[in-house]
DNA sequence: TTATTGAGTATCGAGTCGATACTATTTGAT
DNA sequence: ATCAAATAGTATCGACTCGATACTCAATAA
């Protein structure tokens, strides 16, 4: 005796695909495509270990061949520049130029967060735990990473002694080994695992 | 003061963008794209005075054109049937095929519906109505009709005398004066409007 | 009877996206 | 040290999206 439930289930599903349509209506802003903004979105909130055509491709979804088209129409835009990592000669290390980061300044999806704001807080809060659950749920599902911010991850080292060698960077990542600014550790990353 | 709260909201973009990001890519299931299932999906739950492609246009928020194209290819895959309107020979009567109707049943995104049912009741039913009044902002907010089920609507006649002409057909609508089978009843429409 | 409006279609250009094939670099196993 | 994977990216193809513009008919209003 479900039919009700049921109902509720095809209801969400029908809410989910209208509002994913408006979202991505209003990515189509700006001069830039859906996807443009969601790597836009991607490049200014991740750290430097992330921010690689690589690192993107895992955080969008997408193959690397979609994702390296994607790059190049920014970059032919002057939103985003490429730089040869010295490392890794295969690799590239990716950076908003000014244009680029004032840009993601003004989010296309900014009127959502208009009508976020115009919630109730006790209605914002529990949407925003439901979507996160809902989002976790479903990367898990799927294998995907996370992407959680740094200093929520189990290799995350706060006020780490080996942070401490250089100035300003008083973390520490213990799987990359690599020292971390206060800056680095509100950002994306591709390695974060949940504590 | 406002920090913490203005994080939050670009946290929900965040959230936003990256759940309807995923929800896209679902979409590219079973030989369909995302625009092709949500026009199969409306097909399925609109009405007979909205299955048209300016009904669709309207409800997808696309152009003509782009609607066009849509219902060709899903013609093409034979999902959907074209058939003049005898009152009307400039307007479409849009009709799943039984092969569309199949599809339709199995959505691609019902992987969303099943992360959605293991969800507490309580939160189920504060994200249902929190995406809910997101959505109707929203479309309030572009001047988008609502696209609401028929009998929440203002011109709704329930057991009207009007509609008892055709048997199975108790209802009616006082705007299109038309009657209305309680199958149609609980459809979208395109002119609803909250009663 | 003739504008004008309205419903749909046709076509263009930039972009998306999965798929496949490709190049260059790094790494690992002998 | 070498040579076969594995890895990071790019190039290209085909079907589709989507906004924009131009177009064809049919319905309606003056």
């Amino acid at each position: 005796m479900t039919p009700p439930k049921t109902s509720s289930v095809e209801h969400f599903i029908s809410l989910l695909a209208r509002l994913s349509r408006l979202v991505n209506h209003d990515g189509h802003a700006s001069g830039l495509k859906p996807a443009q903004w969601d790597a836009l979105r991607f490049l200014a909130r991740a750290n430097r270990f992330s921010r690689t055509p690589g690192g993107l491709t895992a955080y969008l979804g997408a193959t690397k061949g979609t994702t390296s088209q994607t790059l190049m129409s920014l970059e032919k835009k002057g939103l985003v520049e490429k730089n040869p990592d010295p490392l890794d000669r295969r690799s590239v290390a990716l950076k908003l130029t000014a244009a680029g980061e004032e840009l993601a300044q003004s989010d296309a999806l900014s009127s959502f967060g208009s009508l976020f704001e115009a919630l109730s807080p006790p209605e914002r809060q529990s949407l925003e735990v439901a979507m996160e659950q809902l989002l976790r749920a479903k990367l898990q599902q799927q294998g995907n990473r996370p992407f959680g911010i740094c200093n929520s991850c189990r290799h995350f080292r706060k006020n780490s002694p080996d942070g401490k060698l250089s100035a300003g960077q008083p973390h520490f990542c213990s799987l990359l080994k690599e020292p971390l600014s206060d800056h680095d550790s509100h950002k994306i990353c591709i390695e974060q695992e949940a504590a």
